[in-house]
DNA sequence: ACTCTAATTAGACCGTAGGCTAAATAAGAA
DNA sequence: TTCTTATTTAGCCTACGGTCTAATTAGAGT
């Protein structure tokens, strides 16, 4: 799982609501698609983007796709994003932190 | 606290890794801006992006500028992606759900 | 007042994300 | 096979994000 692709995904407010309503079971891409006022190929990539994430999951069902979440990433995020947001909760900032010396790859 | 903002502040890896480091403890600008391989400039967009989502806040210590993680905000923020991530961990997906009659406003 | 340092703002450039219409693909139905 | 429906791909356009250099603001010290 990336997060960066994961956080990518879902930094667009119609990306989250499909997550939510994924929440609720299994839908048609079609289906999907009438929830919001833009056109279906926009939607498609909206898709495209979630299943890039591995976020959700599209299952052929004879003429239409029937996409559902994908448990499991979802969890995995959520851990990571607990890692990145919730750190400093249980370790209060109380120092002032020095730079490192090297230039780092950030992640 | 704004979700999209969050999620915007946070989709980007400096932007990820200015959070991780201020964990530890306050820092400066300059002293952040050392520890990435781009402009001074180009960081100070990056504070300001981090500023726009309340993620931090910069309190002016003589000539520098102290940034320090705003606790608050990251655990809303946390609990909100929760909310959108976490909600399918109790509540099992086994029906196929309906799609909305209404074009609704997606947050 | 002048100067030095720290940080931001201004302005420009480039790449990519998000939207559209039109065309292509896939699968069932006639 | 041909038609119809569902979805994606292709091509295009516009807007915005990320980056840079150069200029500007703000403070502290001399």
């Amino acid at each position: 799982m990336k997060i960066n692709t994961v956080l990518q995904a879902l930094n667009h407010p119609i990306r989250r609501d499909i997550i939510a309503r994924l929440q609720n079971g299994p839908m048609t891409a079609g289906a999907l698609a009438e929830a919001y006022d833009v056109s279906k190929p926009t939607m498609s990539t909206h898709f495209a983007s979630l299943k890039d994430a591995d976020l959700i999951e599209g299952k052929k069902a004879g003429v239409s796709i029937i996409y559902h979440l994908n448990i499991t990433v979802a969890e995995e995020a959520m851990s990571a994003l607990m890692g990145l947001l919730g750190g400093s909760i249980t370790s209060p900032q109380t120092q002032m932190a020095t730079p490192e010396p090297t230039k780092e790859e950030h992640s």
